[in-house]
DNA sequence: CGCTAAAACTTGTACGTACAAGTTGAAAGT
DNA sequence: ACTTTCAACTTGTACGTACAAGTTTTAGCG
């Protein structure tokens, strides 16, 4: 399910070619005319494609120089914990299903505010703690609106990217993202499943992501132990560390 | 210092305008074709103007309706780069001085890494309490490297906006963020500063702001007491939460 | 050889046109 | 009174031009 939209299309391909190493970190990619001339687009269907990866993080744009492949990490800048797949190879990340996806009622307490719509539905609810080298690491637990996506429960696995499922089986992307970021003691039930002594921080998370199918949100509880690694992110254009 | 850029300048009267209600939460702006009228400005130079203000989270655009203001300061947007006095209004928050502005060499163990410029520039650093309603919520301690930054010491304020202070004083701004976050048990300084019991859960947070000079970037250490109000920000396109 | 100035790049801003596609409300038809 | 259709909006995509401004390379001069 390719985009037909020439500047999603020139996005998807460099990005991929990012993703694939054709483009290295730390090099620039061909120049905005050079991609006019090779895919016979206007600068400026060019230059929104570029703008798309800047915002996403995957380059950096200098006035007379180029633009230069800063990340391969993925879209949005999503809290996410500091080199999970650099320093640890993604063999090491392990999954442990808490909750395995099932419809039921809501919560009557909520972490956010549901409308009608999502209310009369019902969720699909699942939890799972995601470790590294065997400890674990964070707790995670995410509620979507029944709202017709046929075969979830069945289809969907739960060591498996959610995202990438949502993609997959209903075109559904992630386009956006609201959290609330507290510091808590970890209760009995938290410091069980992430097998730390009860009372000890933990990160509490509280998102509501956004997607391309106008009002359908995706809810997601988080806890996780930063006791090893660091949550972080970044945001805005952020300038080339060099010197 | 106003911006002579045409779409900043729109992009600033009409942000001015939002945080004024001269458009209000929920309402819709004028239409590209009449802000085009109103400003005798090409359409593509008014969209970039939308597309900021939608990027920033103050407006959302929806295909055959128009452009919908979503929120006049997204509020308690303490994770990303906006800065304090922008979330809450000034006029509740006070400052407390911990240090005020000198220079200094950096600390030997700093949280991030510095390059040789600034490592022998020495910095300037400062610390504050910020309180809302009295309470402190954030201990905040800031290195900035001295790097041509005349007067710096003098003239900055502690209880005023920094960022502010860098954009009017020396025409800097802040264009992106890099930051990690650890929950963190408050030590017996930081349990006095935010008059907290020690051992109390609080947000560490250390944060790499970018510049438009380039080279220059700003660090700030951050302990956040998150018991009564939460942290949090906002990514990407998020829908509009109607219906 | 070393320095300077100009040329040849790069991205940024600003203008314009044209049509596609989603939304809404009014007019026409039943 | 109700439904359907259509016209009049809205933003989205894609094309194009021109020049400004920052960076790097090159050519020329002393």
């Amino acid at each position: 399910m390719e985009s037909t939209l020439q500047y999603k299309i020139l996005y998807n391909r460099l990005k991929k070619e990012i993703l694939a190493d054709v483009y290295q970190v730390g090099s620039v990619l061909p120049s905005e005319n050079d991609l006019c001339a090779a895919s016979n687009l206007a600068r400026s269907t060019v230059r929104q494609a570029l703008s798309q990866l800047e915002s996403e993080g995957f380059i950096v744009k200098q006035k007379g120089k180029g633009s230069i492949v800063k990340s391969k990490s993925r879209a949005l800048n999503l809290l996410s914990f500091q080199g999970f797949s650099a320093m640890v190879g993604p063999e090491k990340i392990s999954t442990l299903s808490v909750q395995e996806p099932q419809i039921q009622p809501w919560p009557v307490k909520f972490f956010f505010e549901l409308n009608e719509l999502e209310r009369g539905a019902g969720c699909i609810h699942f939890s799972r703690v995601r470790s590294i080298d065997g400890q674990p690491l964070m707790y995670e637990s995410t509620f979507v609106p029944n709202l017709n996506l046929p075969q979830f429960v069945r289809q969907f696995k739960l060591n498996s990217s959610f995202f990438e499922f949502l993609a997959k089986t209903y075109q559904l992307e992630i386009t956006g993202m609201e959290q609330e970021i507290w510091a808590a003691s970890a209760d009995p039930e938290i410091a069980q499943r992430l097998q730390l002594a009860e009372g000890t921080p933990v990160l509490k998370i509280c998102r509501k992501y956004a997607t391309n199918r106008a009002h359908l949100q995706v809810y997601s509880l988080l806890y996780c132990n930063t006791s090893k690694y660091a949550m972080s992110n970044s945001s805005g254009v952020v300038n080339q560390q060099s010197i």
